[in-house]
DNA sequence: CCCCTCCTGTACCGCCGGTACAGTTTTCAG
DNA sequence: CTGAAAACTGTACCGGCGGTACAGGAGGGG
């Protein structure tokens, strides 16, 4: 019974890099159960199919990106009152374990996924599209609170700009990965953070060009 | 001679289309040449191999990529002369054609092969990569233009901002395909696009909330 | 008429996902 | 300590797929 899961835990590990290296389609099983140390039938003891294996994989994925989520920005929320303030934390601190990854963001699993939709059934499909539609109500959670206490000095709207911060985060790994330049994604979060800043402060005095 | 190029574009455009929705690895050629109707000596007359495909769609996508943003964004320069103006011109003008796409962004290849990596060899993430940096190149051309008449009201750095295109553009992507909802895509970039107007124009005036 | 391009047909290989199922070891609760 | 359930192993097999090899044919241009 433990031992069940930690041989699965042992399996999502292994498929986890391997998925985000080459892709669902470009991990096999057996290579999965030969760095596992597992043979075919054990595998399939755990999963009954892939599509279960990308489930459990994608479900974990998930609930890890939550969890530094939470952490990182009820440590931002730790440090200031201000909601702004705390945003702005919130993001700085992001950008930071961004930028300390030793190898460079490997990867974001959501992403992946849906570019390979056809392959997977619809609840993994609905299990994505729940993940990014959970990030728009964290961060527009925090930008309404925001938004009660500053003025917008744009007129955007609070959904839009919340899934900014997913679009700038997905594509900044897309470059990253693309352009092998890891700090890339870390300078974009904090591009995203002028934005916010902009949005809600008074910008500082300049001379007129 | 004219008619193997034919064979060869058909080919091309089956497997654009599958790829953008199942990705390469779910992708089979046996599926490609059932579908464009031909045999299997036929395709590997075309292409030795997988990789030689991917290497092909890839550069016909990006090919394909420069030709759209040209044509947008030198229609812009035609209806204004004003750098800054012209580029939020441009901006709307690609957030509209993002938005009259019937069933939403296919996918974005660059993307979709970054997801793949290991899959590839150098030459293809190369042209990856190439084909990143040609993005960075081309918006930070026309900041610069835009630099050199306005004040930044923010100290951002120029090539950076030329990546947030590129971010928002892959980010909205994936956005727009997980959540199945096509208006992402063109609401992210007009979202960016009041970033560049904040960064550029002084703000309306407003009262102090 | 002949050659070159552009294919078709056939046969084959090895890998992979998946199935089936019988048998064995490990674990833990009672 | 024991027995049943959990957690596997081993073996054999299937069909699809990427890829190779090679012979041959249609069709157009010089």
């Amino acid at each position: 019974m433990r031992k069940g899961e930690e041989t699965r835990t042992r399996i999502l590990d292994v498929a986890e890099a391997a998925v985000l290296q080459k892709g669902f389609g470009g991990t096999s099983i057996e290579e999965l159960i030969a760095e596992t140390g597992i043979t075919k039938s054990g595998f399939f003891y755990h999963f009954r199919d892939k599509n279960e294996l990308a489930k459990a994989l994608l479900n974990r994925y998930i609930e890890n990106d939550e969890r530094i989520y939470d952490e990182i920005f009820s440590r931002a929320r730790d440090l200031t009152d201000d909601p702004l303030q705390s945003f702005l934390l919130g993001l700085k601190l992001l950008s930071e374990l961004l930028s300390d990854l030793p190898n460079g963001h490997p990867g974001c699993l959501v992403a992946g996924i849906c570019y390979y939709e056809r392959l997977f059934d619809r609840e993994i499909q609905e299990t994505n599209r729940n993940a990014v539609l959970a990030w728009r109500r964290r961060f527009g959670r925090m930008l309404r609170d925001i938004v009660a206490v500053y003025p917008l000095r744009e007129p955007v709207d609070v959904d839009q700009l919340a899934d900014m911060v997913s679009s700038v985060l997905e594509g900044g790994i897309v470059l990253s990965k693309t352009l092998k330049e890891p700090n890339t994604l870390a300078e974009q979060v904090l591009m995203l953070r002028t934005f916010v800043k902009m949005l809600f402060l008074p910008v500082a005095a300049m001379p007129r060009g």
